[in-house]
DNA sequence: GATGAATGAGGATTCATTCAT
DNA sequence: AATGAATGAATCCTCATTCAT
């Protein structure tokens, strides 16, 4: 399971693709990097390679770009929660690996929505409501099945699955700066591979060998 | 263990204390609601019952003001750390609940914390460091015996820490918009314990029964 | 007497018009609200139909298009003055009448020409000097035997003559706004036709029965 | 009956005078001369002898600073206007006089006030509506005993109003531009004077000897 | 002729900071 | 220790205008 980035790898890539994604390229960058206020539209104008007032034949405000900029990077998470609340044949950890796969393709994205989540922004909250959805649901089906489930209280679920928000938005957020400290690349595709191992351990412990990500017709392969 | 507030909880508190004192609680407060750069130095004076010029005469800039209040906020933590590191009677979990427990009290400490984190600032990233540093020190010892510890490879050592970093500033954080959000409240005293036990469990889970906590001398007491 | 408007009050008009009316019409009525300095070209550009750049591909600049506004606006004005000033069969108050006719049917106008008259523009003073001159001419002529025109002194003719400006272009340049205040519509055919009796009346009260509009062989009919 | 003049007369009387009565001056004089669209706050601040920055000390906004010369202007037309309505010893043209005399000495205000009549602004309607009310008031006692006003139809009032309203306000509104154009003073004492004698004699000529202006109790002194 | 995009200049406003009182 | 006033440097945004297509 792969989130297609919307960028292409190659290189001299930000020339070639359109100016309202260059735009928002250097937004993301910079918007992850000081914050929203912290940010000069400026600033962003000229990593565009262009003149602030041009920004504005692109996008209305500053306010109105940061919102492209998050709906932008927001929407392939949604996709992800969306096809794990639909899919009988449950996607598993998979959902999470394609989350790491995603961000950390997408470098300023957990940054960007933990300074939201952060300011308490409308952005954070509805992507922290969807991501809540989905295994809600299939948490109270496996509730019922999974022995690990039972050890914990009801009231301790929203605990759990905002560990996960930390684990997957909280590390990649501080995976750049945490790095540069401990001189380890958390960026590189083994360190992305081993976070991604990591989450899948830490489910295991945590939730026993299923996890909360089997969907309901997954156990009975056998 | 517990860490000692520096305000006093009674009320008309924040008028019976000293000027500074009324600034240093504005600034956390607002600093931690709108981050560094999204907040006024008038807009900290107001909420101190001061005019913006007065407030230099107690701190010589916005930055050393920001740096004063990340100082006192973190100082408690520092402390709490250091004890961790020396005590061989080991604080064992108590750290964590003492933690908890501070940061639940000082309410804009967490995410000012994660705002710094965030932004790379110097201080978080002393402060992962000096995170980092006891409980790597017992982590090596103990993973000469602990079974579970033995599960963890020792690249996986500082995910865990980050795990640790996220429950406990991420959680609270987060937990003002989220509570708001699922409407539950995160922050109750009972929210409180539960988070605490919560993390009992986890590391419980993660590390086994005896967990990080306990120092090299710690187990055989009996 | 009667001063044929440029457009045609079909409807569907502005849509059928050339470009460059649309425009001076678009021009004329947002000049008129809001000022030279209040108006913006794109808005301009928009209310015709068309791209602020456009625009460009008609008129010079935006104050080569205040000019030609101002220009074809005036232009039937100057006409029914320097009729006025050669006629010999003086059209009498016959020309206040088309005036006020002819503003009634020019939306924006009067305000445009206040808006010249109190920015000092040439416009303005351009149209104020042709206004005086055939005037004046008749005046000095009346003034030998007007019986009523003996009692201004020669110092009250400016004073005269402004108040006619007033009577005339202030007044439809304030009607919309005092119209909508008293709730009275001023420009309603009746209204129109109501202020040209007011004027009449008012040029027989100051001026005595013939007024100044009487040219030099017009009494002597008898 | 005299407004008095907020200004002292003297010489270097505005580097005297407070900073907000400075800006006020400034602001009225720009506005004045070139409407609220084209006058800069910087230049305003300038003129006031000021950094741009520091007139937000005194008024909040370009705005608010705009309605605070109006509210200042118009203050006193108000009470000559309620001192109109309310006085038994009828002002009669006395207070024509007293606010030909003050828009005389108040360089800007008339202008000021065309403008926002232009604009259709609520404070140029708002006078308008209480320049109406008295006079209305009194036109409909004095309608029943002056033979001159007989003359006119209820609905030509507002007209004879309006005229009032050009013939003060449009005169002094244009008498600058006009002046210059003409080469006559229309501002120095004598042309104060014979304006006013001018606005008498159009009231004896179109109101009667007696005018608009005399209060119900007026006429029986002998 | 029309347009999207680009831009230098400027415009209102905020901000951190200073200083005289 | 407090404040009102002042200010240079930004900041967001608008505007008139140009130019390639």
């Amino acid at each position: 399971m792969t989130i297609p980035s919307p960028q292409p790898q190659g290189a001299a890539a930000s020339d070639a693709r359109g100016t309202p994604d260059r735009i928002l390229d250097a937004a993301e960058a910079l918007f992850a990097e000081r914050g929203f206020a912290g940010t000069a539209v400026r600033d962003i104008a000229t990593r565009a390679g262009l003149n602030a007032a041009s920004l504005y034949n692109h996008f209305a405000s500053k306010q109105a770009l940061y919102e492209a900029v998050l709906e932008r990077g927001v929407r392939p998470i949604y996709a992800v929660l969306d096809r794990m609340a639909r899919d009988d044949a449950a996607p598993g950890s998979d959902a999470l690996a394609a989350l790491v796969d995603h961000l950390s393709r997408s470098p300023g994205l957990a940054r960007l929505i933990q300074h939201e989540a952060l300011a308490g922004g409308e952005h954070a909250m509805r992507l922290a409501r969807r991501w809540l959805e989905p295994i809600y649901a299939r948490a109270h089906v496996a509730l019922e099945r999974s022995p690990a489930l039972a050890d914990w209280e009801r009231e301790e679920l929203p605990l759990l699955l905002m560990t996960y928000h930390h684990l997957i938005f909280g590390h990649f957020a501080m995976a750049a700066a945490l790095g540069e400290l401990l001189d380890v690349d958390l960026l590189s595709p083994e360190a992305i591979e081993r976070q991604t191992r990591f989450l899948e351990k830490v489910t295991e412990k945590l939730l026993g060998a299923e996890g909360l990500a089997r969907g309901p017709g997954a156990g009975d392969g056998t």
